[in-house]
DNA sequence: ATTATCTATAGATCTATAGATAATGC
DNA sequence: ATTATCTATAGATCTATAGATAATGC
């Protein structure tokens, strides 16, 4: 294990992971504290263990750092999106992709969903984030539209995303209650349109 | 009307409004489309019509005004509350309580509830507001659990809300769909388990 | 005298660049 | 030679205070 090339840190850092992933993981941590504009690009260096300066060699700014952090935590929903769409029992397929976004939010190292709706992200740098942020509701619509076809699908999609997005605000208050994602399936599935008999089987099916 | 007293501005201000409401409109403004950090006391300064200093004779600082504002966006849901959980019939009830909070969010002038997630409201001088916020929620979950005793009221009063905070995502994107306030309702009675004709009676009754 | 503003500024940041340095690898 | 860090710093902020000033009202 011969150790990198380049002139050695004054801190080592972490072994398994990469500089970028270091400085990435104090990022993370400190703008779901404190804040995007919050936070100096000093406090994120000394987080991760080098200076400040040094961070430029990585990135060109902070709006580098916090748009590669929004777009991983939307990619791994995004890859999901594909296969459930093609399902063939829209419900089941409706609640499935629900359980599994829930999840993937539960998981997230540092929730930065928090960061989703702040005003920073209206700009410009973002716009390939919110593009594809657009894609994820156009799913949640287009798995509606196939319950049921009466509803408005852009509405009912966008009443799913919000419900399961109550996770980033459960989290931050540190309440998350046993069994979420199955409950918010309930509750998207209600808001869809179907009714509990139903529900009742198709949470079933999804858990097995 | 003779002016009122002190040195007069250089810029004269708004007829209307106290300096104290147009330094408020200001940063309310500034602070929904650029973050509550990424906007300087200058800039509020600037757009409010007085030089930067004299802001601090009316507030001791940015904290001050954001905590102001929030406070101002949750008091006229909460005072309309009380008559809501009193009322007889609690779907009926719950139904004009999100209403009317669906029209109170639509009404603000700066759409400032896209700040309440934000990592900033954490700090300790907005204690109070989120204390407000707390009781918000609660009544939510009064309401729900006056509905369906079987529902775990806790969880149904945090759909609601959520699903009611959809508004503030929804005008952020300039994205209102008509009636936005009576399908929210709808989708919150099916959430909270009341099933579609009962929920149709209901709205038709709340909107005479 | 009181009020509400103004001008000026100290002191503390913060970002991003320039250039030096300490490793590896050829 | 290449890579990845370091040190040092210029230039641009930003917040909050001190003290002057221009009104009103007694």
């Amino acid at each position: 294990m011969s150790p990198a090339p380049g002139r050695p840190r004054l801190t080592p850092g972490r072994p398994g992971l990469g500089p970028r992933e270091e400085v990435l993981a104090a990022a993370a941590a400190l703008f779901v504290e404190q804040g995007f504009a919050a936070t100096s690009t000093r406090q994120i260096a000394e987080r991760a263990g080098l200076r400040q300066a040094s961070l430029y060699y990585h990135f060109a700014g902070k709006d580098e750092m916090l748009l590669e952090l929004l777009e991983e935590s939307v990619r791994p929903t995004l890859e999901r999106a594909r296969e459930h769409l093609e399902a063939e029992n829209a419900a089941l397929a409706l609640c499935r992709f629900v359980l599994a976004d829930v999840d993937i939010l539960l998981r997230d190292p540092h929730n930065i969903g928090v960061l989703y709706l702040s005003p920073e992200v209206t700009g410009a740098a973002f716009a390939s984030f919110r593009a594809h942020r657009e894609e994820l509701v156009a799913v949640y619509g287009a798995l509606a539209a196939r319950v049921g076809p009466a509803v408005d699908a852009a509405f009912a999609g966008r009443c799913c995303i919000q419900l399961v997005e109550m996770v980033i605000a459960m989290r931050r208050e540190d309440r998350v209650p046993e069994r979420v994602g199955e409950r918010i399936a309930r509750a998207c599935l209600r808001t869809v349109g179907v009714d509990d008999d139903r529900i009742a089987a198709i949470i079933a099916t999804a858990g097995a």
